[in-house]
DNA sequence: TCCAAATGTCAAATATATTTTACATTTGAA
DNA sequence: TTCAAATGTAAAATATATTTGACATTTGGA
């Protein structure tokens, strides 16, 4: 899985909330809290279907909201 | 998992490779032949690892490659 | 036409994303 | 200040992404 040269680095950009709470977020995507809470926390490497879920309800970019850190 | 809603239904844009192989591809991303091959056929749902790093190598974004079914 | 390279696919094994349950800590509004 | 709601986290179980190995089929150029 090329430990080396990428290390699994993706970050979510901060979740701003508008009024959403992360267990709301979490219900809107189909995951469960502790998923959700996971991801903000950068603690691991999410699925695509989650994160284009997670996309569509924060109304913003995949791109924007997951990147590689160089 | 939410399998009434969304139903897995992420795509991914035809992959026209500029000289590149699935072979290719899948050893630039550092999955296997056959993962690239899946994912290709739309057989499943990649991390999204996976989707940032096809996407670098194919220089579009990951919202342009892959997308949920309405 | 022929043949090597590329692709499609399958079954079994492995790695890891995600869930479940549970509890401790923090936060914000009354 | 207080208390319910929200968040952070952990361990064990489950679901599924990904690999490995293997073989059959397709494709494009010589």
């Amino acid at each position: 899985m090329e430990e080396i040269i990428i290390k699994n680095k993706v970050k979510i950009a901060r979740i701003e909330k508008g009024g959403l709470t992360q267990g709301d977020l979490a219900k809107l995507v189909g995951v469960t809290r502790q998923t959700m809470n996971l991801i903000e926390a950068q603690k691991y490497n999410p699925t695509i279907r989650v994160c284009l879920l997670i996309s569509k309800h924060l109304e913003k970019p995949v791109d924007e909201l997951f990147w590689i850190e160089e």
